[in-house]
This record gives structure tokens, C-alpha cells and sequence, in this order.
DNA sequence: CATGAATGAGACTTCATTCAT
DNA sequence: TATGAATGAAGTCTCATTCAT
């Protein structure tokens, strides 16, 4: 139970740094704000983590391999492109309804940060992007999207959408009910697809 | 002449603080820094601005309203939404391509740091998307893009997906060629658009 | 048994410290790395020694009080001024020879650390100074040595040199090799009482 | 005069330094100790010096440097090996005499603390050394001094010598009257030298 | 206009020591 | 005895801003 309990504190610092990087931002965020947030001794923060940088690092890096995982398992397992899409699209949806301040966190401070942390975390964040490129390559092979768009094009119109999206949100830009969010998987997948399957295809629906 | 003078020397400080915040980012430049690159005396800086973060913000308002007068100008003069779209993301390519140190510090520092001068600057970086928002809702009554999609939610992915571009090329995450920026303007628009196009009307076009 | 367990445990936390201290320096030295040394954890330091310092001040003590017995032996049995003086320096050498982790640490961080733990243990050090100023005004008397060097100065000679001979070896300043070692006991002292013996005496022997 | 007040400023810091220094020790001094000895800002001192640290290797430097020409100037116009190396004892001595915390701060924090910055000094201070060496195997190939003493032995016990003897002055060991001063100068080297110094020789001298 | 010396608050990090188990 | 989690004081360095000249 002792062992546990350690578990327990470094644990509750990490969750606290989430809510005091959130609220105040990684650079406005003191040391000590973390630990008043989570109820210890300044110096606890530094047994369990090297620097107030390292625990950024182990939020984003924590949660940034489920979103890899969710990626690989949709590719995998998944049979159409847009299938593939909606599924990373609404994986990162629910991750934010789920946890908006870590999410924030590694948005803002993170991916969106690629002059400091985003930096470090390139190889990181490239993987991400790879994963959508793959799909979108494998589905222009198939014949499914227009060959006309890069790839890498593609998936930074991706990223980028969902990222706005979710700063739109964060920052009540624009509206973040359920509804918003139910709505949000579908509607970014079919407006970037929707654009990429090619137009024969869709006339022959009609 | 002395007042001359004195225009110039206000005008070698920001273009210096424009370097020195792209090359270092903003909360790694010093204003000793940017007094050097300029080659003036350390206070000479306080006596046009009074502050560091005056610097980044007149740097930004200054060619954000650019972007704001190019896109009214759009709006008014042309005549399709995706002719309109294009000439903003046009001439937010062109801009990146004229002077990328200025757009670097601008996306990094300012558009995508909501968290600090993002914040500041949101009434200015709303009526961007406002304007995009427009030209979606406007086509929209007039039955040129379909209705499903929100206008606002038309907006965040229009400027996300510009954005996030811009930041491939400024990390050197896509390659960044003369014919790149070419494809890219085309890119963006046909892919967003070609989504945000109702499928009746286009299947008549064929 | 349980006792004598302590007691190992105990001279192994000391044994530790001596490594450590001299090898990262007493201020450079944290508590837990002579925990880790001694393969111990953390607290046990502290159940067996006050403080850090106490450490070295029992390190230090230990060895010194085998200095000033073997001054004192020296000066009771053995018969001239050189011999007691040689027995002396040949006893710090060994010293060295056998231990020169412990006697670094001696001489670094106590003897010649005047500002702190020197100061200290001033009045040990000043004992061994006591001896050989004895040793020396007691040849002065007996007219085995001239009178015109105060003793209290020719015992800083004395002690200065063979500290500093013996940092010359810790810092690898000058080399270290058995046979350096035989030299040098010899040599201290025929240098320095070459000079303190009165020349009438020296010519007579010849 | 602005110039001069700047260098004023420095001068003060310095001098503050050595006082606080020699009070304190080095490591027991703070920053903010010495920048209220000189009755000037906090931050002064990092406009002036960029650590603590460099404070005192300018401190050693600029004094030491004195102590090598002293050296070189009393090789090259001395005749006697024993007017040299009273040429440069009595330069400590008179160093010593002249600003006694100068002079303590060296050889507590530098000279003597050769784990921490005797280390980085430690090319410098060899320089001292060498001089010593040159005098003595200079005097040994001029049949002036005993050949079986190496000079590099020599020029530890010398320096050696003196440096406890002021040690001993620093710490109230001994005592430090004018008259003892005049007296150390000669006493040491005619301690040293007399044991230097070949015995057929003097005996003839006789 | 121009200079750059002067100011001082603020934050990270270290680590000896204590204490609950 | 033994463990190692928990505490918190202390000090260096940074740098935006002010001000005297």
C-alpha cells in the first residue's frame, strides 16, 4: 500500500499539472502552483519529475501513444478511408469531451508550441501525421480519393482542421455542446473527404 | 530630415524584432537582442515602444489588417465563394512566400498562441474568420454550398488547414518549393471546397 | 549478531563516504549518493550520523588522533630531532600510500579547508603543529638545531610541505610511484633540517 | 566621466567581492551579500560578471598574474638563486601585507581548494611552479644547490612553505606583526636553501 | 534622439533533514 | 533496523523596464 500511495502522489501531480497548465499556461505556471494545486511540498514535484518541463513531456508523450494506438488499430481494422478518418477524427473529439484540459494542454502547449515543446516532440507528432498519410496514399492507390493531392498535403489539412477546431472550442471561439461535438466528427471527415473522393464516383450516386 | 530619421530607426527596430522573433521565438528574445540586430542603443527601443510585447503586437495588427482589407476586397470584388476563398488563401500564401520571417512570427507568436497574445488579438483573428464565414453563408443562400456544414465550423477548418500548412513549411515538416506555394493556393480551396460544394450542382456542371 | 550487523553497516556508510567524498568532493557529495555507495537506503544514513557533516568530522578525527599517537610515540622513543621528524613524515606518507581516498579527503576538505571544517577542528590540527614545535625547540635547546627559526615557523614549514607534497600526488601535479614515496619521506625532511641544523655541528661530522 | 563612474561600479563590485569573500568564504557568500558590500543593485553584478564564479577566477587572475611577472622579473635580473626566491617570497609576503584579504581569498578559494577552483587555475598556478623549478635546476647545473633533490620536489616544498606560513597569518595560528613579516621573508628561504645548498660549499665557506 | 548603466522582482532547482511505516 | 517519501528553505541567474546624462 505504501507503493500505491507513491503511485497515488505522482499521480495527483501530474492531474494537477494538467489543471494549472490549463488554466494558466505552461510559462505562467509556477512549480509551486502545481504542487499547492496537488496539495504537497514543492520539493515532492522534484522526486517524482527531473523539471517542470518533464512533466509536460510525460502528459503529452502519455497521451499522444493512445492516440498513435487508436490511429494504428482504426487502420487496421477498419475497411474504408472515411471509416479510418472518423474514427481518429472522433477519437481525438472524445478525447477532449473526455479531458478538456489535458487536451488544451497538449494542444497549446504542445502541437501548437513548434517552437518549444512542439520541437522536441516532432517525431512524435510526425508519426501522427504519417498514419494519415498512409490511409490517404492506400485509398488513392484504391482508386477512392483524387490523386491530384499530396498526401502530406492532406494530412496537414487534417490536422489542421481538427486542431482549429478544438482551439475554437478551448478558447469559446465557437460553441462546444455534445451536440457540437457529435456533429464535429461527422462533419470534418465529410468536408475533407468530401473534397477528396473524386467526383465521378459521387455523379454515378446520384 | 530628423524626424526622417527617427521613422527609419523605428522601422529598423521592428524589422530587427521580426528576425530576432523568428529566429529565437518571442519569449526567447531578449530586447537587448533585437537592439543589437537593429545595431541601436539598448533604451532607444523604449523610446518608440513602450514595451516588448507592443513590439509583436504592432507587428501583428499591421499586416493582419493587410489580411483584413484583402479579404473584404475579395468579398466584394469577385464573384464565385471559391474564387473569393482563393484569393485569401492566395494572398496568405503570398505573404508567407514575401516575407515568411514576418508570417512565421505571426502564426507562432500570435494567430496560434491563444493562450497569451492569441488572446489579445482574438476580436482581430474573429473578423478573419468572420469574413470567411460570410462568403460560406452567403453561398449557401445562394444554394452554391451545401447547408449541413456551419458556417463557422466552415471557417475554423478554412483557416486551420491554412495554418497548419504554413507551419509545415515554417518547420520544415513539407517541403517548401516556388511551385509548392502554386499547388498549395489551388490545394486548399479545391479540397475544402470541393466538400463544401453541393453534389447536385456539381454532377450538372459535368 | 543483530549488533554486529549495525556496526558493518555503520563502518560501510563510512567507508562509503570516503570514496565519495573524495572522488565528487565533500560539497559536490549528496547524502544519497553515499547511501547508494554504501548500497544503502536513504535514511540509514541518518540513524547511524547526525548530519553530513558528522561524517566527516569522524572521518577526519579517527585518522587524525592515529597521527598525533604516532607523533607522540615518535617523539618518546625515538632519539634525534631527524629521525622523530622523519618518523613523522614517513607516517603521513603511508598514510597515504595505504588509503589516499581517505587522506585526500582529510586534506582537501579539513586541513587545508581553513574557512570550514578546518576551523573546526583547529585545535587537533594545532596538536600536530604542537609536536613538531616541540620536537624542534627541544633540539633547539639541546643546540642539535639552530635558534634563530622559530619553532611555530618551522613547524608550518614542515606541515606545508608535506601537504602540499602530498596534493601534488592527489592532483597528479607530480607523479605518484612507490619509489616517489620512499624518496620523498627521506627527502622532506633532509630538506628542511638540512637547513635547521646549525652548520658548525654538520661541518663536525664530516 | 560616465566611463569612468562605469569602471568605478565594476572596481567597487570587485572589491566588495574580496571583502565579502574573505569574510564568508566563497560559498557562504551570496550574490546579493556582495552586491551590498558595494551598496549597488542585485543586478549589477550580472551586468558586470557573468556568475559568482567569474568573480573570483578575475579575483585570482589578475593577482596571480602579478605573482608570474614578479617571478620572471626576479629570474632574469637576480643573480644568486637564493636572491630569486627571496625575491618572490617576499613578494607574497609584501602581497600579503598589502591586502591581506586579497591575498586570503586566493590561497583559501583557489590555491588551496584544488577541487574546485585550483582545478580550473590549475595551468596558472603551475606556471608559479615551473618558475621555482627553472630557479632551482638553473642552481643544481651551476653546482649551487644539492642535485639529489628534484626541482620539482623543491618547488612543492617551497610553495608549500609559504602558503601555510600565510595560512597560519590568515587563521591567527601565528601571529602577523610587521616584525614577523620581515622575518618569514628571509626565514624561509633560509630555511629551504640552506638544505638546498650543497655542503661541501659551506663547509669551505666556513 | 540616443546611450547603456542601474534596478529588483521572480522562478527554477537542489538537497540536507525529518518522519511515517 | 531499515526504507524512501515528504518537506521547505535558500540561492543563482534572467531580463523587462527605468533613468540619468
Amino acid at each position: 500500500m505504501a507503493e500505491e500511495r507513491a503511485v497515488d502522489k505522482r499521480r495527483a501531480i501530474l492531474d494537477a499539472a494538467i489543471r494549472v497548465f490549463a488554466r494558466q499556461g505552461f510559462h505562467n505556471a509556477r512549480v509551486s502552483d502545481v504542487a499547492a494545486e496537488a496539495g504537497v511540498a514543492y520539493g515532492l514535484v522534484y522526486h517524482y519529475f527531473d523539471s517542470k518541463d518533464q512533466m509536460l513531456n510525460e502528459l503529452f508523450s502519455e497521451r499522444w501513444s493512445l492516440l498513435l494506438d487508436a490511429g494504428g488499430e482504426a487502420d487496421r481494422t477498419l475497411g474504408s478511408p472515411r471509416e479510418k478518418l472518423a474514427a481518429i477524427a472522433g477519437f481525438i473529439v472524445e478525447s477532449y469531451r473526455h479531458n478538456p484540459e489535458l487536451m488544451k494542454v497538449i494542444i497549446v502547449e504542445v502541437t501548437r508550441a513548434a517552437n518549444s515543446f512542439g520541437r522536441t516532440h516532432l517525431p512524435e507528432i510526425r508519426q501522427a501525421y504519417e498514419q494519415i498519410e498512409k490511409i490517404v496514399s492506400d485509398a488513392q492507390q484504391a482508386g477512392e480519393f483524387r490523386t491530384d493531392v499530396n498526401a502530406e498535403f492532406a494530412s496537414m489539412l487534417f490536422y489542421g482542421a481538427i486542431e482549429q477546431l478544438l482551439s475554437g472550442w478551448i478558447f469559446e471561439i465557437v460553441p462546444a455542446s455534445d451536440e457540437d461535438f457529435e456533429h464535429a466528427k461527422e462533419l470534418v471527415v465529410s468536408t475533407i473527404c468530401g473534397g477528396l473522393e473524386p467526383r465521378p464516383a459521387e455523379s454515378l450516386s446520384r
